[in-house]
RNA sequence: GGCGCGGUAGUUCAAUGGAUAGAAUAGAAGUUUCCUAAACUUUAGAUUUGGGUUCGAUUCCCAGCCGUGCUACCA
């Protein structure tokens, strides 16, 4: 048996066990309630016995008491147990939590479960940008939260392609294109300064200036709103480069890689600053043409149905939805066809177990209709599909929206949370003996940490509001605290080391723990039982949670124990922080986020 | 209209169906200037409403209210 399994799986055993032994009925693991034993009362864990007492036709009180006697007869890891009404509390023994501790320290890779030849492959789709504007708030969420997973499930002993789809192709980056041929005069990143998935952007809102000023002209001439769109230059010219586009005219298909290199240079600077990566980017231009391709199979196959003006659909009455088209009249492709296109294409490159796409809610009904068609196609990834959704991030302005200029862009929101990072810090003195270029990289970690674990501390399916200035605070829940703890534990070391304080390998056994101490243990262990269960159960929030109770027990550790003192400090190697006998890791779990942690700030 | 998602202290977030619903922050009162810290202690403050299931419901079910998203030949 692993020695590494956490304390709770012993006890769960150990309670199984004991309810044969006593009552001679075999009970499973989903019916033992085993939760942290509230810090008002005596023990580690506690066993609630109210789901037990159809199995041992006693009262709570005196169930509770049998288990908790069997118990502590039987189990070398129980010292003690109490009885409160039906809640049996277990207290852990200390050389329990002092073995675990070793353990803890002696594997560099705690809590990571290397991936099995035969571990289960992942690929997961997330990022998803459009070409024809930069990166904002919302992208920066679905960033973090892609790549977080990704990381968790790595943790987990899976197999992970971390993958991007770019949607390149379509009206919308025609009409940067044109607007930028228009009014552009060959303008480019080099010329201007500015980075390149700005300059496009640029010019869609130039676009969308002139168009809309154009339809506002058309309709003061008496035209209806509907009558203006259709009558429209712009738009007619930006579909007519489309069309151009879509049948390989050589001068609109440079102009398209020219700008479009400009941009992924962009976004490549973007997603370095995130710190995220992907290993196999697609490109909507490269898939489009097989989504079309199993859609005209579908059709000739009897799946789909074609209308008068040759659309086609796909009838999914059947399944309480409605109709959804999926070719247009003029035989172009809409945006479920690409998604049908590259699924097909992915699950060509790679022998995918699980498809996971980190989309926004909004979309909930896209992956629906999205895995229905592929199932329908015959596809047998469809059915299993899964559309990790979150919800919008607003601003405690408001909501952003594009049309009101209230879009917070990603390297802007990054150059403000380093900037207010950088006032900060050195407004406390804190960067008095950097460097610049070593200031600089702590504001950079800083700013970072702090909008990582605001963002990832949140639920991910709930809506969430964005404080960029309560995200930076030093204290509280927020990124700055963790690593600001982590900036002081590095700190003691140094004092140690100076000291020539010598830090003991292991904990010797048969030690005695306070119960503060043991506490830190349990969290500790308890983090590395989260960290795991995440994995299934996708809940980033969750582990973000366990990382801050973990700093803030450290503060109120270090604040009753002054370790600083020579004879308390018990320290090994740079991931553990001591005081008398007890060690916590910490960066393990600010590693998961992704925040870096500095060494002094 | 139909469908989905959400609704917890002033605010931002927690709570596998379990004990007195936790934190943080802002507020109030007090102690302090020691650790890389304006910190520490104390205090006040919340489950949208009405039913149901259960020994027990913030959690599950139904209905209402509020918010939000989808319901495009946009992506």
């Amino acid at each position: 048996m692993n020695q590494l399994m956490n304390i709770e799986n012993i006890l769960q055993d150990a309670v199984i066990g004991g309810i044969k032994e006593l009552y001679n009925t075999d009970v499973d693991s989903s019916q033992i309630t085993l939760q942290k034993t509230k810090k008002e009362f005596k023990g580690h864990y506690t066993l609630v016995t109210f789901p037990l007492l159809k199995i041992s036709k006693k009262n709570p009180e005196q169930t509770a008491q049998e288990i908790g006697t069997y118990l502590a007869a039987h189990s070398a890891v129980i010292a003690d147990f109490n009885v409160i009404k039906g809640f049996l509390n277990l207290t852990i023994s200390s050389s329990v939590w002092a073995d675990l501790l070793n353990q803890i320290n002696q594997d560099p890779e705690f809590g990571i479960v290397a991936p099995a030849d035969d571990a289960p492959l992942y690929m997961v789709e997330y990022s998803s940008p459009n070409t024809n504007k930069p990166l904002h708030l919302g992208h920066v969420r679905n960033n973090l939260l892609g790549h977080s997973l990704c990381e968790v499930l790595k943790a987990n002993g899976k197999k992970v392609v971390k993958t991007n789809i770019v949607n390149d192709r379509g009206i919308h980056i025609c009409k940067s294109m044109l607007a930028w041929q228009k009014w552009g005069n060959g303008e480019t990143p080099e010329s201007s300064g500015k980075k390149g998935d700005h300059l496009i952007g640029d010019y869609y809102v130039l676009f969308d200036k002139n168009y809309k000023a154009e339809l506002a002209e058309l309709q003061s001439q008496g035209l209806t709103k509907e009558e203006a769109e259709n009558q429209s230059v712009l738009m007619n010219e930006a579909r007519e480069m489309l069309r151009k586009w879509e049948s390989g005219d050589e001068e609109v298909v440079t102009l398209w890689s020219t700008m479009n290199s400009w941009v992924y240079t962009g976004f490549d600077e973007t997603y370095k600053k995130l710190g995220v990566s992907f290993d196999k980017i697609y490109y909507e231009s490269q898939t489009y043409l097989a989504g079309k391709d199993e859609v005209l199979r579908g059709l000739k196959e009897g799946l789909f149905y074609q209308q008068e003006d040759s659309s086609v659909w796909a009838d999914l009455t059947s399944y309480g939805l409605d109709h959804k088209i999926l070719l247009r009249s003029d035989g172009t492709s809409v945006y479920m066809t690409q998604d049908i296109g590259t699924a097909k294409l992915r699950f060509d490159d790679y022998p995918i177990d699980t498809m996971i796409y980190v989309v926004g809610n909004e979309q909930i009904y896209h992956f629906q209709v999205l895995s229905i068609l592929l199932d329908i196609l015959s596809f047998e990834f469809g059915k299993g599909l899964v559309h990790y959704s979150y919800g919008m991030v607003e601003l405690p302005e408001g909501k952003m929206k594009s049309r009101e200029g209230t879009v917070v862009d990603a390297d802007d929101l990054v150059e403000e949370m380093v900037n207010t990072a950088r006032e900060t810090s050195a407004e406390l003195g804190k960067l008095d003996d950097c460097t610049p270029e070593e200031a600089n990289e702590i504001a950079r970690m800083i700013g970072l940490g702090a909008l990582k674990y605001f963002i990832l501390k949140v639920d991910p399916k709930k809506n969430m509001t964005f404080n960029p200035k309560e995200s930076i605070d030093f204290n509280g829940n927020t990124g700055p605290f963790i690593q600001y703890t982590h900036a002081r534990i590095k700190s003691i070391l140094r004092k140690a080391e100076i000291q020539g304080i010598e830090i003991p390998e292991t904990l010797s056994t048969g030690i005695s723990l306070s119960e503060k101490e043991e506490g830190l243990v349990q969290l500790v262990s308890e983090f590395q039982a989260i960290v795991k269960q995440a994995g299934e159960e996708y809940n980033v929030s969750l582990i973000g949670n366990y990382v801050y109770e973990l700093a803030k027990e450290y503060n109120q550790f270090y604040h009753d124990y002054q370790i600083l003192k020579e004879e308390d400090v018990a320290v090994r190697d740079f991931r553990i922080v001591l005081s008398k006998n007890v060690a916590l890791t910490i960066q393990k779990g600010m590693k998961l986020f992704g925040i870096e942690v500095p060494e002094r700030m």
